[in-house]
DNA sequence: AGTGCCTGCATTGTACACAATCGCTTGGAT
DNA sequence: ATCCAAGCGATTGTGTACAATGCAGGCACT
């Protein structure tokens, strides 16, 4: 298991442009990583060993490490490096408080001010979201139902709500994650369209009533489960790795 | 060239208080340098200028840079460096739009959870706070009205909020620095005390009643109405101007 | 004289080397 | 046998050298 990913690779995922930055792909993939479950919470997040596997320094690493643990998916313990993070129940039951109370304010200010393009791109959210699902592909699925919120926060056309809204939705996806029964469905697209619909018909009321019923179908859907996936740094990257390069250390610690 | 000033004036304990402190220390300053307005918006903060002036690497400085930046009080413009932020009024709009938000909901949260220990310290920052004013210490005053409001997020006992409310109130504090009229009180401590008052006799209609005119006052005097649409181009675009001529005591040496 | 290119300078971006720290293990004493 | 302590290995924290990028000023050309 010698391999590294030599050069950095531009834009290797489909559906999420980001900006060319190694930091910002980095960023990307490991939260990808997270949010799919790829990771399971509480595993240790090496530095070195992310680097070899990015073919970045450190530094670079680092730097995403930091972007991840100011969002809350990410736990920086001093001088013990990283792990993926686990929210209690309590630090759940918060999240779900701040994100109820930024999700109608959300709704509103997107009532009022969501152009036609915009409800557009929502609807091809929820229309990819649902491909996900029926295809089986849980990961993406929670994904993508958390980057329709945020498109939505986006609509709203206020920065630190959007802000806000995407380290909460970011923490809410670890969460479901985590504790969601398995084989329920999840962010029902049927909810999502529906409250398009409130939008475009500029229907302030019904589209927040949508949303809190949005909101309590989906913690409603919650339990205390727990499962668990590969902590294994290298089998979870395994698809960016090309077998190459110097013979290294990346056998495992 | 190497004459590593010592303005680390408000460092309690001597010497270089190693593991970890570092970070907070160069935060610390900077951000109430800027706070209290001995570092205007728009004035460009050097990685190495900042190093030598705090006798740490850059490595230190950029990692305080990316706090202070996701907080919202400094702009990172990639390879150009950072600038002390500098919210347009619109950016204003938002930022209190949100804070009415935030506010509500942590004022209701504190009713039902503040613990007398709390109200204690609340009463305790109060009359800080008044004692700021009282002695002319503007700059200081705007700084500890707005840990009087993230005391009180804290007693809401809710870690989003209090995360939110931290980068809101830094970036309020920011434009009331920038655009209160002058001469006026700032966050009255008066309103302060009865507010706490409130929370003390669990009256959360009396309570929030009391944070919503609060609000009203705080923005009331600002100068952020129609009348900022300025012919002056140098206003206009000051937030894409590096000030040079400011330098005053960061820039040049 | 005005405009556009081009080179030099200053600042940021990245990688790497070294130092500090933590947890674990091993050895010894009670 | 258990507990404590000191050594050790592994990992993170920090400083610094070097590369890349953007900007300013000068020069040639129209």
């Amino acid at each position: 298991m010698n391999e590294q990913l030599q050069p950095l690779k531009k834009q290797p995922r489909a559906g999420k442009s980001r900006s060319g930055t190694q930091d910002d792909v980095v960023y990307a993939h490991i939260f990808d990583a997270i949010l799919e479950q790829r990771l399971a919470p509480g595993t240790k997040l090496s530095e070195e060993a992310l680097g070899e596997i990015f073919g970045v320094s450190r530094t670079i690493i680092r730097r995403a490490l930091s972007r991840l643990a100011h969002e809350g998916v990410v736990l920086l313990r001093p001088n013990r490096g990283a792990v993926v993070a686990s929210p209690s129940v309590e630090e759940a039951r918060q999240i779900f408080f701040a994100r109820r109370m930024v999700e109608r304010a959300i709704t509103e200010l997107a009532v009022e001010h969501a152009t036609a393009e915009q409800l557009a791109e929502l609807r091809q959210m929820v229309s990819e979201e649902q491909a996900c699902f029926s295809r089986g592909d849980r990961g993406a699925g929670i994904r993508l139902s958390g980057e329709f919120h945020l498109k939505l926060a986006e609509a709203a056309k206020n920065a630190p709500l959007i802000s806000f809204q995407r380290s909460l939705v970011s923490q809410t996806s670890l969460i479901i994650a985590q504790y969601e029964s398995s084989g329920r469905q999840h962010c029902s697209y049927d909810e999502h369209n529906e409250l398009i619909d409130a939008i475009e018909a500029r229907d302030k009321d019904k589209a927040v009533t949508l949303m809190m019923h949005h909101m309590d179908h989906i913690d409603s859907k919650l339990n205390l489960d727990e499962d668990s996936a590969s902590d294994d740094l290298h089998a979870v990257f395994s698809h960016l790795l090309q077998t190459k390069k110097k013979a290294g250390r990346a056998a495992t610690r």
